[in-house]
RNA sequence: AGGGGUGUAGCUCAAUUGGUAGAGCACUGGUUUCCAAAACCAGCGGUUGCGGGUUCGAGUCCCUCCGCCCCUG
């Protein structure tokens, strides 16, 4: 049996290409994979969904062809996926690197299973959706200050933490109180000091906020005209519904939209693209808050070798199992 | 040219009988542990088109000019 201290190790002799969304870490990390001799293991919450290419700007044919590239279309867009889900086919998947005698590198924007892969968690019990959609009808019958209430006399440690409106935490707080008779912040407080950055191979690229929006504004742009409507319209007819988690990823909410007549095709552009630019500050503010993290900020012009270059020698030089 | 309307935050719009301008979105920052490309929180931002008049006090009433929209010629 594997403690979380052990797996947390296992991933820090890992390296990282992190950052925001469209800033250029796919082309990276390929060319970190060739001169590591590593594999990619996709660290994202979205390409994980089979047949979801365009919106999620999965690697190419020709880049997959480049080096092996690890969970990628690993589940349906109707199905459920999660972080520990995540963790524990990234695990598996570092193992297998490392039986061949390579080297993982992940690449990818989710923080939030970057940082699960850095620190660990909970052993907490996975969703229970029946639950969950019990209590949101109760929340709208007697709102949610009730529910609050409640979680004060079971976990009051967790009720000071949350945010009186944040209807999602508190119920997750009630369910794991629930399942596990044991209140969730019992389980969830060892996670939150990481390492020091120079002793990791986590790399966040970071580009001036005016460039960052030029690039995804770029990228928005060939996303729409690289069939994204298209795309969704497909998924929606070979899957029927899709699960509320790809749903609802940028672009494919509101080609959804657009497809059930509530958009023009311009407001679509727009709509995506300040959602897009949201969703790369919102990034941005995680990779501040990971202490592993080591920022690459990239000037105008830097070409991807010297970035490589860079990213190499501090790499190098860290002592990721101290 | 004549008639009507309109001009308030980057955008869309609020502001009771005139009482020192608000909201949503954008933008910026933050929280973040089994939906995380989600969810939640916070902050910045306006000499109310210009100038004048009435008034203790004008986004609100009156006049000049400027811009935009509609109708008629």
């Amino acid at each position: 049996m594997n403690t979380n201290e052990e797996l947390c190790n296992l991933a820090a002799s890992c390296w990282f290409v992190t950052g925001a969304t469209a800033g250029g870490k796919t082309t990276l990390g390929i060319e970190l994979a060739r001169v590591l001799n590593g594999e990619i293991i996709a660290l994202d919450s979205m390409t994980v969904y089979r047949d979801m290419d365009v919106g999620t700007a999965k690697p190419s044919r020709g880049q997959l062809a480049k080096c092996p590239h690890h969970l990628l279309d690993v589940c349906d867009p109707s199905e459920l996926f999660s972080v520990s889900m995540y963790r524990t086919l990234a695990i598996r998947a570092i193992k297998e690197i490392r039986e061949r005698g390579r080297t993982p590198i992940f690449v990818g924007g989710t923080a939030l299973y970057l940082k699960v892969m850095l620190r660990g968690m909970f052993e907490g019990p996975p969703a229970d959706w029946e639950f969950r959609a019990q209590v949101e009808q109760e929340v709208d019958a007697v709102g949610i200050e009730s529910l609050l209430q409640r979680l004060q006399q079971i976990d009051p440690v967790a009720a000071h933490k949350l945010h009186p409106t944040d209807r999602r935490r508190i119920i997750r707080a009630l369910e794991v109180k629930k399942i596990t008779g044991r209140p969730i912040s019992h389980w969830q407080r060892e996670f939150d000091t990481g390492r020091d950055a120079n002793d990791c191979r986590v790399f966040a690229i970071r580009h001036p906020r005016p460039e960052l929006h030029r690039r995804i504004e770029e990228r928005v742009r060939w996303m729409i005209s690289n069939g994204l409507v298209g795309e969704v319209r497909e998924l929606l007819t070979k899957y029927r519904r899709l699960h509320k988690t790809a749903s609802q990823a940028v672009g494919y909410r509101e080609a959804i939209d657009h497809l059930a007549g509530n958009m023009s095709i311009e407001d679509l552009f727009e709509r995506i693209l300040v959602r897009t630019r949201r969703f790369a500050r919102h990034q941005e503010t995680w990779f501040r808050g990971l202490s592993e993290c080591r920022m690459i900020d990239v000037a105008e012009g830097t070409s991807t070798q010297q970035l490589v270059e860079q990213i190499l020698e501090q790499g190098e030089s860290a002592r990721p199992t101290h």
